[in-house]
RNA sequence: GGACGAUUAGCUCAGUUGGGAGAGCACCGCCCUUACAAGGCGGGGGUCACUGGUUCAAGCCCAGUAUCGUCCA
């Protein structure tokens, strides 16, 4: 074996052989068990989210495969309607110098999906990376032909149920890609604005309780007040309540328009006056709706102003409430360009009162980046009530469970406030709505135009219209653990993997995805006993990774670490290149360029996948945040370098001998039965980590053992046996050796594919385990074995140990070369130590570096002396030559200091009447051993102390 | 303004019916000892944000305060 790991060196074949063989296909027996992956957008390339999440189901696909089950980890992507339609419009601008309105509809779709077969293989390749054990053969797609006949199911039904409607309503509009999209992908941002003090004529020679003949609105939108139907004022309020039901005359369109009396209006906000404009702002539109107001349309879907407005009722039909007409001087002009157009004229005709700088929140496309505008559209929409009502229920009753619980809560809050979902995107790249339209604009839902025309009974030769939006990705993305297995076919695969068994995913899709899937699984999934399928038993809801200082991690900041390059390492110069190149925001480069010079001053080295994987596991805690720590991931590359070397030092000192596989006499050690009991408890601990998804502690438990147990101690252990030791013991040591290594191999497999692989190829044929295929994918994972833990080995083993600690602090604090051999005397030495002596002075000899171990008899005092104590057991090393009387004076000072002070804490527990008198009787117990033996090291150490001042 | 979360060692974080305050990294000292210097051995370091309460006993339970974060308005 090489003398160090060298991860990039083992893990694409093994991979590539795990692949070939079929080892990441369900086995077919067994009790099931599946998980879905939260697909991947298309267009995408792995980030830290993906590497971590998908740690996590791999981890938990290996470790249930291990135990016999019959795994299913079921991967695709989805098709991401924006992101995918903006590469190719982007490619076929650069490329070709082409819109997609050149190609036309369907030549653009063909031209995504030439993309898409070409490009939209990154992220399955850059999964293979992670060790990802999923089953390839059975990738899917939202857009494939099963998951689009699942779609167009779903919708035509869900119609049919009257679940879904069409209807015209307020929209997040997205006016650079020119489709409405939904709240979650609308980023609301703090900027900097103004607050405009307008001023609105009060109509038929009004006045306001001052005996003022105006109003004055504030507003951040001036270039809306084109569409304003009323002005809002609070019924409470002194000022104005007299003006309710009276009218304003709306400047620059002479619009009559009336007061009314709203909490909306806050007296103490602004001027205590709003304007009202319903077709452009949320809140205006539900006051408007409440005070039956009709709703002004002046904006196109560029969000320019309109030639002449659009009057709807609050029923969003055509209106003649008011006139269309709107000032010719502001068509055509961009809501910003008109903004600074419009606050000019009022200022021209001396209607605007003042600008004040006003902190406000703005709503940005998550994609565009531009502002959204809240505009008037017909859409389709999703009836949520029904569907949510059963949804909360499957959480409340435990059907579905979330970990961590807390994560239920968030999940209520927004489930009990949910929205009607807008379902439909003015794109081409998507499911197009299974729709027609009529001549006179009637709407007819079904699978196909034949279908529609045969059930509605129209001839052919009316014209039919396919509506022209596609679905939110969403929308299919919400079918996705059933329409994967084969849904609406009644399949074998449905049957067998669902419900899959647990989401692994990250809280801020809880409402895109994890709340829509659960609405639509319960909907159209039934069991044999006709109840409503969850999707999952359990969703497992990972923090999100940020970068070393808790920011996001995002291209526009430039901190972002893409997980390979942890894998394969990076000079500083790619990584720039990386960082800065194709930027959105040309601007930032420099900033980013200092920053990650800052940050990276060599690039980043390669770690491998493996301690990528165990630092992903150990950071995956409770929490909601977690700061990545480059340092965390190099200790664990340390680690897996550590495991690599501590199974080259067992190799080397098995492999060419008899470890006892075939039987021959065997004399256990106390090391030996000490790590075998140790390992056990290890085994324990990660059971239970895995069930709880701790994934965090069975890291811990798991770095634990290997290093602080295995390395440290038994491996040091061995060494006496393997040097010293008759062929009995040796051969029950290099039995140990191996067995254990193999075990803890196994152990860590899920966590660490690619290493364990490696090394357990070596070792396992060196040792008795019975193994299933030649892979140690397909064995089985340890078991609890309580039998296996001897209680007087650990006790023993824990005597040596403090042994050996006990000199090594004193050649420590003593400053003695670890080299120079040392003679320890004994005092007080009782029946139990003499027997742990006796089994065990090669063990102390070797590991403490002892020149001789001697007796004291009970009378002796011995020479003047360093001293250590363990129990009533006293160890002394002489100082002649050695030890510095000042020193070991010094000491002792700080051991008495120590005791003294423990002993005091515990003293005063037990003088306390109500301590005794309440607490249970095992603590007080503890606390009066803790005393006892706190009294006896200090009277040892003072007597130790006067001893040596007199020297 | 509302909801939720966080506050523990220099940093990043564990701490599961209340009973010994922990890990990794960083730091200090010694050491190239035949698995490993990506290492070994030893060591230092915390008023568990603050205030009050419950309890024999509080990092943990309760109430309040402060600061930070996320989402919503």
């Amino acid at each position: 074996m090489e003398k160090t790991f060298n991860p990039t060196d083992i893990e694409q074949s093994l991979y590539q052989s795990w692949e070939s063989q079929g080892y990441f296909s369900p086995t077919g027996e067994g009790d099931s068990y599946s998980i879905a992956i939260p697909p991947p957008n298309v267009t995408g390339s792995l980030h830290m989210g993906h590497a971590f999440q998908q740690t996590i189901m791999d981890t938990l696909i290996r470790y249930q495969r291990m135990q016999g089950k019959n795994t299913l980890w079921q991967t695709g992507c989805d098709h991401a309607g924006i992101a995918t339609q903006m590469v190719v419009e982007r490619k076929i601008a650069a490329e070709e110098d082409k819109t997609r309105h050149d190609y036309g509809r369907e030549g653009f779709i063909d031209k995504i999906w030439q993309w898409k077969e070409q490009s939209g293989g990154t992220i399955g390749q850059q999964m293979r990376r992670l060790g990802n054990s999923i089953d390839w053969s059975r990738e899917r797609f939202t857009m494939d032909d099963g998951m689009s006949e699942a779609v167009q199911e779903v919708f035509v039904r869900l119609f049919e149920d009257d679940l879904i409607y069409r209807g015209k309503r307020l929209v997040n509009w997205d006016p650079k890609f020119h489709t409405a999209i939904s709240d979650l992908e609308v980023e609301n941002k703090d900027k900097k604005g103004h607050m405009w003090h307008l001023r609105y004529p009060l109509a038929n020679g009004e006045t306001t309780a001052e005996g003022k003949n105006y109003l004055v609105v504030a507003t951040t939108r001036p270039e809306t007040m084109l569409g304003d139907t009323g002005v809002a004022v609070n019924p409470e309020d002194p000022r104005y309540k007299d003006l309710i039901g009276r009218q304003v005359l709306l400047p620059l369109v002479n619009r009559l328009i009336p007061i009314v009396g709203d909490e909306h209006a806050d007296m103490e906000k602004g001027t205590g006056c709003v304007k009202i404009t319903p077709a452009h702002d949320f809140n205006d539109n539900e006051v408007g709706k409440r005070h039956n107001l009709p709703l002004i349309n002046i904006l196109d879907k560029d969000a320019a102003i309109l030639t002449a407005a659009e009057v709807y009722n609050n029923k969003g039909e055509p209106s003649n409430d008011y006139s269309t007409e709107l000032p010719a001087e502001f068509a055509g002009l961009d809501r910003f360009v008109a903004r600074k157009a419009i606050v000019a004229k009022f200022d021209e005709l001396g209607l605007l009162v003042e600008v004040k700088d006003h902190d406000l929140v703005a709503p940005y496309g998550d994609r565009s980046g531009v502002i959204i505008e809240p505009l008037l559209t017909d859409q389709w929409y999703v009836r949520v009530e029904k569907l949510a009502a059963p949804a909360i229920a499957a959480v409340e009753d435990g059907d579905i469970e979330f970990v961590p619980k807390q994560y239920e809560n968030m999940y209520f809050a927004w489930m009990r406030d949910i929205q009607d979902w807008c379902i439909s995107r003015q794109l081409w790249w998507g499911h197009r709505i299974p729709a027609w339209y009529d001549e006179s604009g009637k709407v007819y839902v079904g699978r196909s135009e034949e279908e529609v025309r045969a059930n509605n009974d129209i001839s052919a030769d009316c014209k039919l219209t396919q509506d022209n939006d596609v679905l939110d990705t969403w929308f299919s993305s919400a079918l996705w653990t059933f329409s994967t297995l084969g849904w609406p076919k009644e399949t074998d695969d449905l049957k067998t993997f669902h419900p899959t068994d647990v989401l692994v995913t990250g809280f801020d899709i809880i409402f895109f995805w994890v709340a829509r899937m659960i609405m639509m699984t319960l909907h159209f999934n039934k069991d044999e006993n006709g109840k409503s399928q969850v999707p999952f038993k359990k969703v497992y809801v990972t923090g999100l990774i940020r970068d070393e200082n808790g920011d996001k991690m995002s291209k526009s900041k430039g901190n972002v670490i893409d997980p390979l390059d942890m894998i394969d390492g990076i000079g500083l110069d790619d990584l720039l290149e990386k960082r800065t190149g194709n930027m959105m925001q040309p601007q930032l480069a420099k900033k980013i360029t200092k920053l990650t010079k800052k940050e990276f001053p060599n690039g980043i080295e390669a770690h491998g996948t493996d301690a990528l994987r165990f630092t992903l596991t150990s950071v995956a805690t409770t929490g909601r945040d977690i700061s990545w720590d480059m340092k965390r991931l190099e200790g664990y590359r340390n680690f897996t370098n550590k495991l690599w070397n501590a199974s080259r030092y067992v190799i080397m000192n098995t492999e060419e001998h008899d470890c006892g596989a075939k039987g021959g006499d065997m004399e256990l050690s106390l090391a030996d039965r000490w790590i075998i009991g140790q390992f056990e408890q290890t085994v324990k601990a990660v059971h239970e980590a895995f069930d709880s998804y701790r994934f965090d502690l069975a890291s811990q438990a798991l770095y634990e053992f290997t290093w602080n147990q295995f390395c440290d101690w038994y491996l040091e252990l061995t060494k006496p046996v393997l040097f010293k030791g008759n062929e009995a013991q040796q051969r029950a040591t290099r039995h140990t050796l191996v067995n254990i290594l193999e075990s803890l191999l196994r152990l860590m497999h899920p966590i660490m594919p690619f290493i364990t692989e490696t090394i357990w190829q070596r070792v396992q044929p060196l040792t008795s385990f019975a193994k299933n295929g030649d892979s140690i994918m397909t064995q089985a994972f340890p078991q609890f074995n309580a039998q296996n833990c001897d209680q007087q080995a650990i006790d023993d083993l824990e005597w040596v140990k403090q042994f050996i600690i006990a000199i090594r602090n004193i050649r420590g604090e003593m400053d003695i070369a670890p080299s120079k051999p040392l003679p320890v005397l004994l005092k007080n030495v009782s029946s139990e130590d003499q027997r742990r002596l006796d089994d065990n002075e090669q063990f102390l000899s070797a590991l403490a570096k002892l020149e001789s171990i001697e007796v004291l008899s009970e009378n002796e005092q011995g020479p003047a002396s360093a001293t250590a104590v363990i129990g009533d057991l006293s160890l002394l090393i002489p100082m002649a030559g050695l030890i510095d009387k000042e020193a070991e004076l010094a000491r002792l000072d700080k051991a008495i200091e120590k005791l003294t002070k423990e002993a005091a804490k515990v003293n005063g527990k037990l003088n306390n009447e109500n301590f005794v008198g309440k607490a249970p009787a095992a603590v007080i117990e503890k606390e009066k051993a803790k005393l006892a033996d706190a009294e006896i090291a200090l009277k040892k150490m003072q007597e130790q102390k006067e001893q040596i001042a007199v020297l």
